[in-house]
Formats: structure tokens, sequence, C-alpha cells
DNA sequence: TCCAATGAGTTGCAAAATGCAACCTATTCG
DNA sequence: CGAATAGGTTGCATTTTGCAACTCATTGGA
């Protein structure tokens, strides 16, 4: 992908990972936009109606994404129509859209709110998402730290 | 965790935990304020210097992450200086944090671009998070969908 | 005791991002 | 040919963000 930002920006933190991250897909769309995407949401119309955004928001965000390397777009073989599918950076972001949704699915509905589920082709939910060591055992924020580069 | 939104918001769609998350941490700040409490930043003036944020927006925001249970606030012991810490659900946030991280590793970086790395208390690496079903398999994106509730 | 420094905000205002509605252009179907 | 579809762009109002200056309470030291 193109890891450069536009002209005129900059990196929140030039150094962290997370930081980039989110300089690249941390806005209200973006990652609704992956989301939708990941479900099979491929042209303009399709992500306008699933998401109820504003078209030039949504025109901005496709071209922000098209530019980052995450969205690729293409003519759509019926000729009128374009098509917006993830690249394999794209794809990639499938780990931490899942991550967020297992958050959301513990923390944010109350025990008796309904909401969508994840499932895999046999109907089956995924498991749980846990950050491991090296050696397998998970591993808590506090037993971790950021090593800083020189 | 108090789940409801301030009066007179909504949710972007009502039934996504995708989009419960986003909406409750999905902007350019809070990720971040909450990335640097995984780092230990407790207090006010701490998350100032790390971020650089204006104070004003740091005000709100962790305003915003108290209300959403997310940080609690109390009263350090020194008397003068307010101390945040992250909550159950905040600390739960750590597995997102991690797959954005990874992904950010993999992405957004050229590859001779040196970045911070997240190590375990004796400076071993992480492993890589990747969605598994229930027989423990890796799951892609398009090997599983969304299904909607009632 | 008083005074400067520290910590945590608040306020006012300018700039940028967002959202809505109307408009435009090309293709295609009947 | 004319209407419908697809994918935008433009103008303008609203909201959010960011910067700098100001406030207020505590507190440690001369």
């Amino acid at each position: 992908m193109d890891v450069t930002l536009a002209a005129g920006s900059a990196w929140t933190d030039p150094t962290c990972p997370v930081a980039r991250t989110v300089d690249l897909i941390g806005d209200r769309w973006s990652l609704l936009i992956i989301r939708d995407a990941m479900d099979g949401a491929t042209t303009f119309t399709e992500f306008l109606q699933r998401l109820g955004i504003a078209r030039n928001i949504l025109t901005d965000r496709l071209r922000k994404l098209v530019e980052h390397g995450i969205l690729d777009k293409s003519a759509a073989a019926d000729g009128r129509r374009h098509t917006y599918r993830l690249t394999e950076a794209g794809q990639d972001l499938f780990t931490a859209v899942v991550a967020l949704r297992q958050w959301g699915e513990r923390h944010a509905f109350a025990p008796d709110e309904p909401h969508s589920v994840l499932v895999d082709d046999q109907g089956r939910e995924l498991r749980e998402l846990h950050p491991l060591g090296q050696d397998g055992a998970p591993l808590s924020a506090e037993a971790s730290h950021v090593r800083r580069t020189a």
C-alpha cells in the first residue's frame, strides 16, 4: 500500500502503529465502509443505502480508502457501475473489525438487547479473540508494554 | 457500563456491535487516550503531553470515556491530581488495540521504517491475532457473514 | 504568611470537517 | 427519444476541532 499521507498532513505519532491505523481509518465512517465491504457491498449506491452517509462524504472516504490501498476501484462488468473491493490490506482489517465487534457485543449492549452476530459458513459463532504471548499464554495490557524505537 | 447514549444522539446502526463501538471510540483521539492509559498514563497532564491534544478536547474525551464506562475518574492520593484508570470494559479494549496495532505494523510502515513494538514482561513480541471458528480453524472475511437479528 | 508553581479545567474565537439538498453528466433500457 | 440509474459535484448551514488566553484551587517553599 501507499505508506505516505497526502501532502500537508502528518502522522499523529510517527512511530506508533496504533496511531497510524487510527489516522487511516479512525473516523466515523471508514471502518463502517470496510465492515460493509466485508459483508458484500461493492458499489457506491450500496454503501450509500446501507450506511445512510451523505454522498459527498462517501465520495471522499472511498477516495481516501482507495488512496491508502485499502479499497480497489474498478469498472463493473455492466458498464455503468464502479466496483469497490477490499485489497489484501483491506481484508487484513478483518481481525480488527472482529475485535471491535466482540468488544461491542460484550460491553455496548444491554443483556436482553438484540444485536447482529458474525458466523461462519455453518452458522456457528466465532471464538473470542485474545492477545497471546509467544508461549501461547493469554496476555493482558498490564503484562505488556510498549518498547519504543531508538 | 452505561449502555445508553447522551440525550439527542442515536446509534449509527442500532443492531451492529461494530457501529456501536465506533460510536463510542471511533474518533481521532479516544483510542489513543485508551492506548496511553494502557501504557500507564493516568493524569490529565500526562495525556496532554503524550498526545499533543488540545486541552478542551481532552477534557471532552475524558468526560465521554468516563460517561461510557471505559475510564474511571478519582481523586489522586496527592490531593491535587485526578487519576483516570481503565475500567474492566476499558481494559477489555486491549484486544482491539492490539489488532489495530498489528494491522498498522503490517500495512502502514515501509519495510525499513522503525516503529514501536508491544512486548511482554520478557521483552518478547506477541503472537499475531487471527479470527478463529469454533473448530479453531482460521476464518477469513469471505468465509463468514453477518446474521441479522429478527 | 504570602507567593509562585502545578494541575485541571473553561472560554472565545477561527478553521476545518460534516451533513443536506440540489444540481450535473454519462449510460442504458424501453 | 425519453426516463431511469449510477456516481458524482457544488453551495451553504451546522458541528467539531484546535489554539491561546484566562480561571480557580491546592501546595510547597522563602
